[in-house]
RNA sequence: CGGGCUGUAGCGCAGUUGGCUAGCGCGCAUGUUUCGGGUACAUGAGGUCGAGGGUUCAAGUCCCUCCAGCCCGACCA
């Protein structure tokens, strides 16, 4: 992509009620932009970020055999009154249509999805099964705040898996348990699995917390193992033994970044998602859900992930794996540039390339504030012999002269 | 939802005890200039002063109501 072509500009100076690191840098660099309090739109580079997110939870998703669906956002208040959620979901946004008729927009989708797997399971033969989708949710925060983390709209994934005992439920709990520390490690997140309040129905649910200094969550973790547990139901303190390696415990705060549950019957009964067992009993379907927010951890990750200059984006979400900066108003190293440019970008590598006519500092800043993990730079000074300039984003390595049909090879490479 | 702060050009801000045609910087447009860390100069475009009401000869400035944004707290199924 040329730069020159972007659709949405980089700014020097961001609205002073930005406090938020995620919201001030996403904003500056032209990823976001905010609508109302925690509403935002997603910018070209932005949304191509977010898609990345969601591409990585999705093989993740598919690879423990869950399948990608997806249901509507607004949704009929009878649902809601079954499982009596529509008074008891203080977020719920709720709306009136045609012919007094009421809705709720999904603030999640129990309510939804058990209904509809009502629909295709009736034997303990259609059983497990495991549906999910990647849809924005909407909750009426009353206070909404620090940028992406806590929005009125915002990206969701949720999966919800159906068994036909909880033995079953546990063990494929436990498998996207693993999947979800996967998730996390291919996006540079470091996330700790702490136990956190289960509800009525079992004793802990999980969440999966990144320790950052604006984390809205307080944890307290083990400096080893990582075995950690949300405060709210915790009776540790700092410097107390884990209980898993007895190593120190430590107090952190940390962002929520994705919840799973036992739900086992608590939707199941109300909707009468039953199933004949082998002896032709009936028999509850016991169900999970596991939670992720692509936004919130696109806003997690700019938290975690940032320097004095901007951001610096983990290779696997970045908007573009190589910023190529073209230096100078000389026409021919200019053409050289472009050149590269078309080759990298035929052979699948994605460039920004920077072809404004800009000064050599305003490129260069805004290609520390954008965030791309590698950039190459072509000028006069550098042009001599075909050669460029590559530096990582971030990385203490000094910048390297290469060749310029040597970096072409190094990120085919790359690729593989 | 309680408490606090804020609202003047796209962004950042100034605007004295109410007083004339509402300014400055960035950005934007045009021209010249410069070219490895937001180059310099010139010219120019851009404003319901958050909205409504009130006080006054006169309101960006004072008063009331509302709206919006941010922060702290509560809340987070």
């Amino acid at each position: 992509m040329k730069q020159s072509q972007l659709f949405a500009k980089t700014s020097k100076s961001v609205s002073k009620d930005e406090v938020s690191l995620n919201a001030k840098l996403l904003i500056k660099a032209g990823f976001v932009d905010k609508l109302m309090a925690g509403v935002y739109t997603y910018l070209p580079l932005g949304l191509i970020v977010l898609r990345k997110i969601q591409n990585i939870i999705r093989e993740e998703m598919n690879a423990v055999d869950g399948q990608e669906i997806l249901m509507p956002a607004l949704t009929p208040k009878e649902n809601w009154i079954k499982t009596g959620r529509w008074d008891a979901i203080d977020v719920l946004f709720k709306l009136e249509g045609a012919g007094d008729k009421e809705y709720a927009l999904g603030s999640t989708h129990e309510e939804i999805v058990t209904p509809l797997v009502k629909k295709m399971v009736n034997s303990y033969k259609d059983l497990p099964v495991a549906v999910y989708q990647i849809q924005d949710k909407f909750r009426n925060e009353p206070r909404a705040k620090s940028g992406l983390l806590r929005g009125r709209e915002f990206s969701m994934k949720d999966l919800y898996s159906f068994h036909a005992d909880e033995a079953d439920l546990d063990s494929y709990y436990e498998k996207v348990k693993a999947a979800y520390l996967k998730i996390f490690q291919r996006m540079d997140l470091n996330a700790i699995v702490a136990e956190a309040s289960g509800g009525t129905f079992s004793k802990y649910s999980h969440e999966f917390q990144v320790l950052t200094e604006n984390g809205e969550d307080l944890i307290f973790y083990c400096e080893k193992c990582f075995y950690g547990q949300n405060k709210e139901i915790s009776e540790y303190k700092a410097g107390d033994k884990c209980p898993r390696c007895g190593a120190k415990m430590l107090e952190g705060k940390a962002i929520e970044v994705g919840n799973i549950f036992k739900l086992k019957t608590k939707f199941s009964e109300p909707f009468d998602l039953s199933f004949l067992d082998k002896n032709g009993k009936k028999k509850f379907a016991v169900m999970g859900c596991y939670g992720i927010g692509p936004s919130r951890i696109m806003g997690a990750i700019v938290e975690i992930h940032y320097d004095e200059a901007g951001i610096i984006w983990p290779t696997a979400i970045a908007p573009f794996s190589v910023h190529l900066l073209f230096l100078g108003k000389d026409d021919k190293i200019k053409k050289q540039c472009e050149s590269l440019y078309n080759v990298l970008s035929e052979n699948g590598i994605e460039v920004l390339y920077d072809d404004r006519d800009a000064s050599p500092g305003e490129k260069l800043k805004d290609s520390d504030l954008l965030g791309i993990p590698e950039r190459v730079i072509i000028s006069e000074r550098t042009f001599s012999d075909g050669m460029a300039e590559v530096k990582k984003r971030g990385g203490k390595e000094k910048a390297k002269l290469m060749k310029i049909d040597e970096i072409l090879k190094k990120n085919l490479e790359n690729r593989k």
